[in-house]
DNA sequence: CCATAATTTGGAATTATTCTAATTCCCACT
DNA sequence: AGTGGGAATTAGAATAATTCCAAATTATGG
């Protein structure tokens, strides 16, 4: 099975396995939680209400668990200017925008072929394993 | 005199001044030690290029000069994952090649009209004031 | 079961940045 | 030229974000 868009819980021990990595809870709910609220939150954030589901969990396991899933490419990690990281399990291709007036993150979905399209203003040499796009401004309420 | 796509020493008090601020001798040589080595350095960076030239100045001038530079837009700042915000002088449009090898940062033109073209991808109701594009990867040597 | 490798944990350490309060600087006005 | 006041700089303390570390825990395969 290829992989879907956005990696489901059930998926996860998977994908995991498949980079030799155990499942375990701690990473099940960190994962599920992001998955939960798609508001990109901050690792600070996810501790936070990870701690309601297993109130032992430590922050430096949360980190961990993080990075774990950015490597294993079921969560994006993107940073905006002189903020925390924020974390976001969507894996469709999208961009962000970042809105300036309350600070809050939406994705924006990206027509097929774009991020190809980006890509071939690269001069020869250059090969890009992933592109980021980010825009800054208001969106109306 | 319109702004040039990259600003000049010459410029920088004019630039300063129509913001309302003033030129001292800490924001020009912030600014041109930017403009002397194009490598995206850190504020740290930054301070230690600066120190000597003006060998009092502080850590929290540096800071305050580049967010200044900033505000001005005659700099632009760009965050890469988990590191310290890295300076760019360069105002023409361009995206940003972060080599995942050497650690290094690459301007990359961006042909005209490609940043309003990606601007199309937005919904009705965003509005962005900029637009920042990212890639990881790696270049030839 | 046991050995062992992976993972988690809490706290300390590090790094990046901002804050604060005290000067210093400089422009405008007399 | 002298000075009042806002702007800018400074050093150091404080905060925020992240990483490091060493010990304890957990899971897995033989």
């Amino acid at each position: 099975m290829p992989a879907a868009s956005t990696a489901t819980p059930e998926s996860l021990t998977q994908t995991l396995a498949d980079s030799g990595l155990r499942s375990t809870p701690q990473r099940e709910v960190v994962f599920n939680t992001l998955l939960k609220k798609r508001d990109h939150p901050t690792a600070d954030e996810v501790f936070a209400r990870v701690k309601t589901e297993l109130p032992t969990i430590s922050l430096a396991t949360v980190y961990n668990c993080l990075e774990t899933l950015v490597q294993c490419r079921v969560v994006r990690a993107v940073n905006f200017e002189r903020g925390p990281t924020r974390y976001c399990p969507n894996q469709r291709p999208h961009a962000h925008f970042h809105d300036e007036q309350t600070g809050s993150t939406h994705d924006i979905d990206l027509p097929p072929g774009l991020l190809d399209n980006v890509k071939t203003i690269l001069p020869p040499g250059y090969d890009a394993s992933s592109v980021e796009i980010i825009f800054r401004g208001k969106a109306q309420p």
